[in-house]
DNA sequence: CACAGTATTTACTGTCAGTAAGATATGGTC
DNA sequence: GACCATATCTTACTGACAGTAAATACTGTG
């Protein structure tokens, strides 16, 4: 039986294979079955990429409890945070590319995709940390963007540019996510 | 005479007027011309969403200038910073979807495309601040494609999503990366 | 005016997303 | 087992578009 499961699985495999540019019907042949079938379980090829980045997204959540799990110490804990985000998207990189990447039409909600998935959990996780701690929860939402906007590029810098480790980048990040940029300039020229 | 800035111009216009899918045909129609005329200006798609990006990254890099200019507290450098950005992009709304969205091919190169010319000039600036006041200026590009990956999503997100205003969400942006998170969570429990 | 060289357009190719219409299988009914 | 109804799959098509090659108009020069 071929199932909309069995699709998306064939459709990440494909897209592993031959990148993010993978045609529909590359897809259809790895599942053993033709392009409306496709079309019929899992639609065009944006809901396409909104299956897969949900799928993707719940990687980088799994992966990402599984990291801070046995961590105790908060900046630590993000340290992992960043550091699984790196890899797991690394593992993932065309995947990462084809729902990041998307079509010219139907942008924003490309780029968003991925995005929301991650950041709207994150946010539910922010506003009760501050809410416990007595700040403010209100800024949950815009920094859970924040974060993982710095991420998704950072990621993407990281998997095809730059060369250093995943400890060394991870910690650089931390570094300005834990304690901001205020202790770095004496006064910021103009530029 | 039909030179590359007009076929640039012409380009930002149909761009502005069609969205981010627009044809180069659609192009060429708005500059007067023929096809291959923009093909022999400026190349194929790519590399006309790489000059378009450059044209954005100039204009943020100047409005982040211009809206820095005057102030002299950091901290109120850095929320005029963002807010420009928001600005700038929300102004320049379907020229910012083309050249983040590119096509799934030739990923990752689009999306870093507009980042990388953004985040190269931040990262000198950041590394000159740093070493002037005495601080390892190692961790500069890292945090510059940290910060643009930032406001490029919190940009889009506020584009298309959000309705507070941007002074508002530059504030609580400038919150994050002023004083980072070290202030908020008691103790991160696992999520 | 003839001709060489260049700029420009027309017209084509190949690719691909998405779909409609036709073919084939499945299963129920007498 | 013959027949029909319904669901499922495939073939074949359409339309749009990127990119290019071949044909055409235009320019100055002897």
């Amino acid at each position: 039986m071929v199932n909309r499961e069995h699709v998306l699985d064939a459709a990440e495999r494909a897209i592993r294979r031959e990148g993010a540019g993978v045609s529909i019907d590359a897809i259809a042949h790895e599942a053993g079955v033709t392009k409306p079938i496709v079309y019929a379980r899992v639609g065009k090829r944006t809901d396409l990429s909104d299956a897969l980045a949900q799928r993707l997204a719940d990687r980088l959540i799994e992966a990402a409890r599984t990291a801070i799990g046995k961590r105790r110490n908060p900046r630590t804990q993000l340290v992992a945070l960043i550091q699984s985000n790196l890899e797991t998207l690394a593992e993932h990189r065309e995947l990462f590319l084809f729902v990041a990447g998307g079509a010219s039409e139907d942008m924003p909600q490309r780029t968003l995709s991925l995005a929301e998935r991650s950041a709207i959990p994150l946010a539910k996780q922010l506003a009760s940390w501050r809410t416990t701690a007595g700040l403010d929860p209100s800024v949950a939402v815009a920094w859970s963007y924040s974060i993982v906007g710095l991420l998704n590029l950072v990621s993407m810098w990281w998997i095809t540019e730059s060369d250093q480790s995943a400890e060394q980048l991870a910690e650089q990040v931390t570094e300005l996510l834990w304690s901001g940029l205020s202790g770095a300039p004496p006064k910021l020229p103009p530029r």
